[in-house]
DNA sequence: GTATAATTAGAACGAACGTTCGATAATCCT
DNA sequence: AGGATTATCGAACGTTCGTTCTAATTATAC
């Protein structure tokens, strides 16, 4: 009656009071390796047979930790998205100015992809491989850091009095930010810093020059 | 002596001339309805069976089309780009104007992808896939590609008189308009039009006022 | 109308897949 | 110390994978 059902001893509901029990650390150092391979061959790609070659760990003891490669891959997600929203709220909180709080925005996303970035990569790239209930709740976090982008910038619109489709404006930056996984090499592009400075005038300057609707699109 | 190597008989080298043999229609057929597949599951996702299921054809009588499944994701991704490319050489070879060359390129881009979102899908998705011969072509084209919006970029920094990196300017329009696979909804969000005049007015008004270097970034 | 080429299908190949089982080894508690 | 619990393992399960074999069917040309 021992491993067929582990039930996760320590940590109860993902408390602050930071439990790790030997079991959360062992399980956090697979999920590091699991990303790894999840980078470099896919989820369909990465077999449980090389996914515990990269932990050191037999076949069969991997299910011990979890109970499916799905379940896997979830974990990933949700702990990526959980940690970079976690920072986002921490550096939102003391600022109040709506154009600042767009290139805080630009700059924790940035700046937490180019730190993770296989585990933001999987979280980009391997979208929507998880279904039913792991895949709706993934979706919905999903959903909710979108949320707080789109009244981010409905707030810069309305604070400038602007006119544009904030739902776009939020899509192609995300697009903009997320891209950089097919592209970015430290040795030729900036830092995060850098990369925000940059991506963040861009993308206000062009917001701000919006017109709503029908202007002067004279060709075609 | 029959199945073993068909050698594509028709097409010589893809020339214009519109040779269409009974095997490349077929092919033609097939691609298509691949492309529906690895679109809906991923490439390792999708299986033969999968594929040929779809075609309406038998497992083994696929095989009389292409060798591999990898050669299959080849094909399309090889005629994906060609075909964008040369709608892009054409609509380009009548505008001298910098400024209207980007929207041209940004517009041509968009009303491809979502004529052929599929396609331009399991393009954008499956990228590194492919490994030897058959990677290095498709990443040729794709730095083909890449390398003519580079020198529209450059033309139109050049003749404004502006200053910011070309790289990060392409890559990042790359990024706002590849992105749409993961959220275009044909119903909220307009046609490959209005889209492009919003993105490319965002994106032309952004890096217009783009200032080299250092200049007033004026926290943290 | 029969020889030839084009095209399909059923069954099977070995390899790899995700997962499970029962048995050990390591660790903890008192 | 020693029994319970936790952690790990090798071996195997049944299934599916991409691919190939062989033979049968269909279209085309003489």
């Amino acid at each position: 009656m021992a491993a067929s059902s582990p039930a996760k001893p320590g940590t109860g509901k993902g408390g602050p009071a930071v439990p790790e029990t030997r079991f959360d650390r062992r399980l956090a150092k697979i999920l590091s390796h699991a990303t790894d391979v999840f980078y470099e061959k896919g989820y369909e790609g990465a077999s449980m047979r090389d996914l515990s070659r990269a932990s050191g760990m037999s076949l069969a003891g991997m299910y011990y930790y979890f109970e499916s490669k799905e379940r896997l891959l979830y974990l990933i997600q949700k702990h990526t998205f959980i940690t970079i929203m976690e920072r986002l709220r921490e550096r939102l909180k003391d600022e109040s100015d709506p154009e600042q709080r767009i290139r805080i925005f630009i700059l924790n996303h940035l700046e937490y992809f180019l730190a993770n970035q296989k585990a933001m990569t999987v979280l980009s790239h391997e979208d929507d491989v998880l279904k039913n209930d792991l895949g709706t709740e993934v979706a919905g976090l999903k959903r909710e850091y979108y949320r707080i982008c789109l009244e981010l910038m409905d707030t810069f619109k309305h604070a400038k009095g602007l006119e544009f489709s904030s739902r776009i404006a939020v899509l192609s930056l995300f697009g903009m930010m997320n891209w950089i996984y097919t592209w970015y090499n430290p040795r030729v592009d900036g830092d995060a810093d850098e990369l925000a400075r940059q991506m963040g005038d861009t993308f206000l300057q062009g917001i701000c020059s919006a017109n709503a609707g029908r202007t002067g699109s004279k060709r075609k």
